[in-house]
DNA sequence: AGCACGCCGACT
DNA sequence: GTCGGCGTGCTC
C-alpha cells in the first residue's frame, strides 16, 4: 500500500512552494532520505521531511517518488533540525536551506553515476584504524595554552578564546581537536575559517599534525572546490570517514553526524555572514549546532565581536551565568613583542599629504635594514572619481548610484558594483573640456606615489626598493594571490601596498612596519559597526608585524596610523592593546543607543524598477505589520522605508526598512507572522522584482 | 528557481 | 512561412 511523504525541494522562499510537497511511495522512507521526485516537467532532488503528509491537500494530483538514493544514509535528525531552525530563524524555506546545503553535484548526478562514484570511494579508502594518540610533533605548550586546554577539557558549551595575535590560538585548536578525537574513535571535528584564502595554510598545518589519521580523514569544504571535490568531501563527512572537516562558512551546514567540536577561527570576521540568498551567520549557527549536537564550540579571535564579548564572562567572575565562557591568552609566544602604535597628526601635515614625512623616514630606515613594510589603504584603483574642472562632471556610473573608479593601469573607468568598464574619455563627456582630474587616491596611486618617494632609497645590499600591490585587481587571475604572497615571503618585495585582504592571516615574517594611511572614515561613519571593524582591522594588521622574534627585538616593530584625530579613544585603546577597554566602551555606547547586542534587528529589502515602487511595497508591508504588532502587543518597531546606501545597482532601485526589538523572540515571532502578509502583498506590487528579509544584518 | 506556454519581429 | 525574444504562471 502506498504511503504519503512530505518532501522538500529546492525552492526559494518567495516562490509559492515554500512548504514541503506531498508524494507517494510504495515503501516507507525515513525522514532524511534523499529522493528523486518529478516536479512539473522535470525531475529534481528531494529530501524526505519529518511529519505526517495529508493526501487531500488541494485538488493537486499526488505523484509517486521516482527513486530513493538509498546508497546514501538518510541525513540524521540533528541535521534536519538544524535546517528547520536555520530556515525559520533566517526567514527562508526549509527546502532552500536543506537542498542548498547539499553539494550541488548531488542534484545533477544520476543514480548510476553516484553508485559508480561510491564504489570508487570504497576501493580508495584503505580504512585506517583510529589511532589512540593523534598528536604528533606538537610544540611544547605555554602555561596559558595549558590552562586554556584544561578549562576546555572540563567544560561543555560555548567558549570564547580571546588570544592576541601570536599567542598560539591555532595550537590550542589542534590540541583540543586531538583530545576530542582521541577520546572517541568516531568523534568528528569542524574547523571554520573566514576566507577561502586562509584554508590552504590551516589545512597544511592540520594535515601535518594529523597525518597519522590517514589522508582521507581530513577534508576541506569551500566554494573554490570543483563539484567532484565538494561531493567527495561531503560524503566523507556524512559517512563519518572524515574526522576533521575544515572549511569556510558553508561547511557549518554539512552533515557531520559525530560532531564533537566546532572551532570558529577569527569569529569576529564579517565573512561568516552570508550576504546573498539565505543570509545566515555561520558563527551563530555553529553555536546553535553545538548545543543541538552536544558538541563543544570554540570561538577564537584576537578582537572578538562585541556580540560574543557581551555574551561571555571569564570563568572567575561567577555572578550571572554567561552564555559563553571567556578564556584569555594575552601573551605573545617567543620574544616577538606587540608593535608600538605611532600616530601622525595629519592636521599638522601639509594639506593633501598622502604619505607624511615622519612615516616616510621610518619606512626608509626599515627598508635600509632589509626589513619589509606593509601599507594599507581601503580603496582599490587609482582614483575613486574622475572630475571635470570646468563643468563639474563626475564619473558616475550610468547604471548605479555610484562613481566609476579610474584604473590607471589599463586606463579604464570601472564601476565596482556592476562591473561596467569603459576607456577613460579624452575630454569631458559633458562639456568637451580637456582638463579632467582625478579626485582622491586608491592603491594604484599609492603604489605609484611610493615608487617616486622611494626611488632613491636603497636596500641593505644597495639595490633599489621593490614595491608590489595586492588587491582584488592584482589578484583577479587564478593563483595570482598565492604567487604574489610567495614573492613577499621570499623577500622579493620590500613594500607591499594593499587593501584589507592582505591584513588577514598571512604571516609576513620580515614585516616590521605596518601603516594605515587614511583610516579616519570609520571613526565617524553612519554605520555603527564601523569602529568595531576598524579596530579589528588595525589590530590584525598590526599583528602582521613583528612575527620574526629576532627582527622585532632588535629594532621593535611599529604600527603607523595617519589621522586627523590622533586623540580618538579608538587609537588610545589600540595603543594599549586594550581589547577589553575598547569593547566595554563600545558596548556602553551601544547600550545607550539601544543598538545590537542590546537590540535585535532585521531588514526587509525590496528591489524594483523605480525607487517609489520599492518603497511603496515596503511601506505597505509596514502597514500590514502594524496590525500584527497591535494584535500581539509586542515591542517591535518598524521604521519607514528608505533607499539603500547604494540606491541603484545595475539599473535596479533598492530600498530597505529596519525592524527592531529588544526581544529576539518578539522579533522572530513578528517576522514569522509577517511572511504571509508579504507573500500576499507581492501580488499587489507586481513591479517589485525581489524582496528578502535579512535577520541580524551586519550592514544597515 | 526552472521550465513551459504564449504571442510579436527578422531570417534560412 | 519559422526561429526566438522574454513576460506570466505553475510546479505535490
Amino acid at each position: 500500500m502506498a504511503t504519503f511523504l512530505q518532501v522538500l525541494v529546492a525552492t526559494p522562499a518567495h516562490s509559492r512552494l515554500s512548504g514541503p510537497l506531498t508524494y507517494q511511495s510504495e515503501v516507507q522512507l525515513p525522514p532524511g532520505t534523499l529522493v528523486r521526485v518529478p516536479l512539473g516537467s522535470r525531475e529534481t532532488l528531494g529530501l524526505v521531511w519529518p511529519g505526517e503528509a495529508a493526501p487531500a491537500a488541494g485538488a493537486m494530483q499526488i505523484k509517486p517518488v521516482r527513486e530513493a538514493l538509498s546508497e546514501i544514509a538518510p541525513l540524521d535528525a540533528h541535521w534536519l533540525e538544524l535546517m528547520a531552525f536555520a530556515a525559520s530563524y533566517y526567514q527562508r524555506s526549509a527546502g532552500e536551506f536543506a537542498l542548498g546545503s547539499l553539494p550541488p553535484s548531488l542534484r545533477d548526478v544520476s543514480r548510476q553515476q553516484l553508485q559508480r562514484k561510491l564504489a570508487k570511494r570504497d576501493k580508495a579508502s584503505n580504512t585506517v584504524d583510529a589511532p589512540r594518540t593523534v598528536a604528533l610533533a606538537a610544540p611544547a605548550l605555554t602555561a596559558e595554552q595549558a590552562q586554556v586546554l584544561q578549562q576546555l577539557s572540563r567544560g561543555t558549551g560555548t567558549f570564547l578564546l580571546h588570544g592576541n595575535t601570536g599567542s598560539g590560538k591555532t595550537e590550542v585548536y589542534l590540541r583540543r581537536a586531538a583530545e576530542v578525537m582521541a577520546q572517541d574513535p568516531q568523534a568528528q571535528v569542524m574547523m571554520l575559517v573566514p576566507e577561502i584564502n586562509l584554508t590552504p595554510q590551516l589545512e597544511e598545518r592540520v594535515r601535518k599534525r594529523f597525518a597519522a589519521l590517514g589522508e582521507h580523514a581530513i577534508v576541506s569544504m569551500h566554494s573554490g572546490m570543483t563539484p567532484a571535490q565538494r561531493l567527495n568531501s561531503w560524503l566523507s563527512a556524512h559517512t563519518g570517514q572524515a574526522r576533521l572537516v575544515l572549511g569556510t562558512r558553508l561547511a557549518v551546514l554539512a552533515s557531520v553526524p559525530h560532531l564533537k567540536l566546532i572551532v570558529v577561527d577569527e569569529e569576529h570576521d564579517p565573512s561568516y555572514k552570508q550576504q546573498e540568498g539565505a543570509r545566515y551567520s555561520a558563527r551563530d549557527l555553529a553555536v546553535y549546532r553545538g548545543r543541538l549536537q552536544s558538541a563543544q564550540v570554540l570561538l577564537g579571535s584576537a578582537t572578538p565581536s562585541l556580540e560574543s564579548w557581551h555574551h561571555s564572562r571569564s570563568p572567575t567572575d561567577a555572578n550571572d551565568a554567561p552564555r559563553y565562557v571567556r578564556l584569555s591568552m594575552p601573551s605573545r609566544i617567543g620574544q616577538g613583542s606587540l608593535p608600538q602604535l605611532r600616530r601622525v597628526d595629519m592636521g599638522k601635515q601639509p594639506r593633501r599629504t598622502l604619505v607624511s614625512a615622519p612615516l616616510l623616514a621610518a619606512m626608509r630606515e626599515r627598508l635600509g635594514r632589509g626589513e619589509q613594510v606593509l601599507v594599507l589603504l581601503n580603496r582599490r584603483g587609482y582614483a575613486p572619481v574622475l572630475h571635470c574642472t570646468s563643468c563639474g562632471w563626475k564619473s558616475e556610473c550610468p547604471h548605479c548610484s555610484a562613481f566609476r573608479v579610474f584604473h590607471k593601469s589599463d586606463r579604464s573607468l570601472r564601476c565596482h558594483h556592476c562591473s561596467l568598464t569603459q576607456p577613460v574619455p579624452r575630454a569631458c563627456p559633458a562639456c568637451g573640456n580637456q582638463d579632467i582630474g582625478a579626485l582622491g587616491h586608491g592603491t594604484e596611486k599609492i603604489e605609484e606615489h611610493l615608487a617616486e618617494l622611494l626611488q632613491d632609497t636603497r636596500r641593505a645590499d644597495g639595490s633599489p626598493v621593490r614595491i608590489a600591490r595586492i588587491d582584488a585587481d592584482s589578484t583577479r587571475a587564478k593563483g595570482e594571490l598565492v604567487r604574489q604572497l610567495a614573492q613577499v615571503h621570499d623577500g622579493d618585495v620590500d613594500v607591499l601596498v594593499g587593501t584589507q585582504m592582505v591584513a588577514k592571516g598571512h604571516d609576513f615574517r620580515r614585516v616590521t612596519l605596518v601603516a594605515a594611511l587614511n583610516p579616519d572614515g570609520a571613526l565617524f561613519s553612519a554605520d555603527f559597526r564601523a569602529p568595531e571593524r576598524l579596530f579589528a582591522l588595525l589590530s590584525q594588521a598590526a599583528g602582521r608585524a613583528g612575527r620574526d622574534a629576532q627582527l622585532s627585538t632588535s629594532h621593535g616593530c611599529e604600527m603607523w596610523v595617519q589621522t586627523f584625530h590622533p586623540a580618538h579613544p579608538l587609537f588610545e585603546c589600540l595603543k594599549q592593546h586594550d581589547v577589553a577597554g575598547f569593547a566595554e566602551q563600545q558596548l556602553t555606547e551601544r547600550r545607550q543607543a539601544g543598538l545590537p547586542p542590546f537590540s535585535f534587528q532585521a531588514l526587509l529589502r525590496a528591489e524594483a524598477r523605480t525607487q517609489e515602487a520599492a518603497q511603496a511595497f515596503l511601506n505597505a508591508a509596514r502597514d500590514t505589520g502594524q496590525h500584527g504588532l497591535a494584535s500581539q502587543g509586542q515591542a517591535v518597531t518598524v521604521y519607514p522605508a528608505v533607499p539603500m546606501g547604494l540606491q541603484r545597482v545595475a539599473n535596479v532601485e533598492r530600498a530597505q526598512m529596519l525592524i527592531e526589538s529588544t526581544s529576539r523572540r518578539a522579533l522572530q515571532s513578528f517576522l514569522n507572522h509577517w511572511q504571509e502578509d508579504l507573500h500576499a502583498l507581492r501580488d499587489r506590487h507586481k513591479s517589485v522584482s525581489r524582496w528578502a528579509i535579512d535577520v541580524d544584518p551586519l550592514v544597515i
